[in-house]
DNA sequence: CGGCAGGCGGTTA
DNA sequence: TAACCGCCTGCC
C-alpha cells in the first residue's frame, strides 16, 4: 500500500494520542499511540516496491485496525478526484499524500475537539493526556510507560469543574462536564446538528467530530488556517466562512474532507 | 507589560 | 444574522 504515510497522518491535526517515540533501523519514525483502548506501536516498513504498516498492539483484532487506519480506502482515486475538480489542490493532495482520514471514537473526539478550541497542538495533547492518565484506565507498561485508555463517558462523569479547572483545561471545563453529562443522557450524537447542540461545540468543533468521529468525508472543517488557505488560494474573504463551505461543498463534494485535510497538513508546514 | 492562539456563547443592533 | 467581545491559559 502507498498511499499511508504516518508522519501525515499523525500529524495533520486530526489525532491527538500518537507520538513520535522512537526510530526504526531505516531512519523511519516510530509512533506509540492509544486506540480503541489499546496500547500500540505503528511504522511503516517498505516491502517489495512498496509500504506496509506493521503494528505491534496489545489488543483490538485486525478488522478493528483496518478499520481504524481506514484501510479499505481507495486513496489514490480520492487524489485523482480532487485534482480533476481543481488542479490547484494538487500539490497540497500530493504533499500530504499518506495522510489517511483515521475512525476515531466518537465520545473521544467530542471531548479532544472541545479541548482543541482556542488552544495549540502540543497543549491539546498534554491536557487529553492528562484526562487521560485521571480519568481512563490504566493499560499497564507499554514500550518503557505506562498507557491510558480516554476514558468512557461513565468514567469521565466523575470529573468536576474545580477538577478540570486544577488540570489548566481553563473555561473549556464546563463544557467537557456538561457534554459529557449530554452524551449520558443522550447516547453518541448521529449528526450535525446534534453534534452541535453540545455545549462548547460550534461549526468548527462540529465538523472536526462530524470528519472524525462519524467519517463524513463531507465535512470541511474551517479554522483560522483553512481561512488563511481559502484566502490564500481561491481569494475567499476570511470572514466569509458561508462562502467556504458553500465552495467546499459544490467543488469537492463527498471529498471535501479529504481535501481540507491535504490543504490544512501543506499550508502547517509552509508557515504562513 | 500587552497581544495572540487550530472558537464558543451571549449580547447587541 | 452579523458583528463584537470576554474568556482560561501559555507563550512571546
Amino acid at each position: 500500500m502507498n498511499d499511508i504515510d504516518l508522519v501525515h497522518t499523525f500529524e495533520c491535526g486530526q489525532c491527538f494520542r500518537w507520538n513520535e517515540e522512537g526510530t526504526a533501523a531505516d531512519g523511519s519514525p516510530v509512533y506509540v499511540g492509544v486506540a480503541g483502548g489499546y496500547a500500540a506501536e505503528a511504522e511503516i516498513v517498505p516491502h517489495d516496491g512498496t509500504a506496509d504498516l506493521v503494528l505491534n498492539v496489545t489488543g483490538g483484532d485486525e478488522k478493528f485496525w483496518a478499520e481504524y487506519f481506514d484501510l479499505g480506502t481507495d486513496y489514490s482515486e480520492i487524489k485523482r478526484s480532487l485534482i480533476e475538480k481543481d488542479d490547484r489542490i494538487s500539490d497540497a493532495a500530493e504533499y500530504g499524500g499518506g495522510i489517511r482520514i483515521l475512525n476515531q471514537d466518537m465520545f473521544e473526539m467530542l471531548i479532544s475537539f472541545i479541548v482543541s478550541q482556542n488552544n495549540n497542538i502540543p497543549r491539546i495533547k498534554k491536557c487529553i493526556e492528562a484526562i487521560c492518565e485521571r480519568y481512563g484506565t490504566s493499560l499497564g507498561e507499554f514500550r518503557g510507560r505506562e498507557r491510558f485508555a480516554f476514558p468512557e463517558a461513565e468514567e469521565l462523569a466523575k470529573a468536576t469543574e474545580q477538577e478540570l479547572a486544577d488540570m489548566r483545561l481553563g473555561y473549556r471545563n464546563k463544557y467537557i462536564v456538561a457534554s459529557t453529562a449530554k452524551f449520558m443522557a443522550e447516547g453518541a450524537p448521529g449528526n450535525y446538528e446534534e453534534i452541535l447542540s453540545y455545549p462548547g461545540v460550534g461549526p468548527k468543533v462540529a465538523n472536526c467530530i462530524l470528519l472524525f468521529g462519524l467519517h463524513r468525508t463531507d465535512a470541511f472543517p474551517v479554522d483560522v488556517w483553512v481561512k488563511h488557505i481559502m484566502n490564500d488560494m481561491y481569494g475567499f474573504d476570511k470572514s466569509d466562512i458561508r462562502g467556504m463551505q458553500k465552495f467546499a461543498e459544490e467543488k469537492f463534494g463527498e471529498y471535501a474532507g479529504y481535501a481540507q485535510q491535504y490543504l490544512f497538513y501543506y499550508y502547517r508546514d509552509r508557515k504562513m
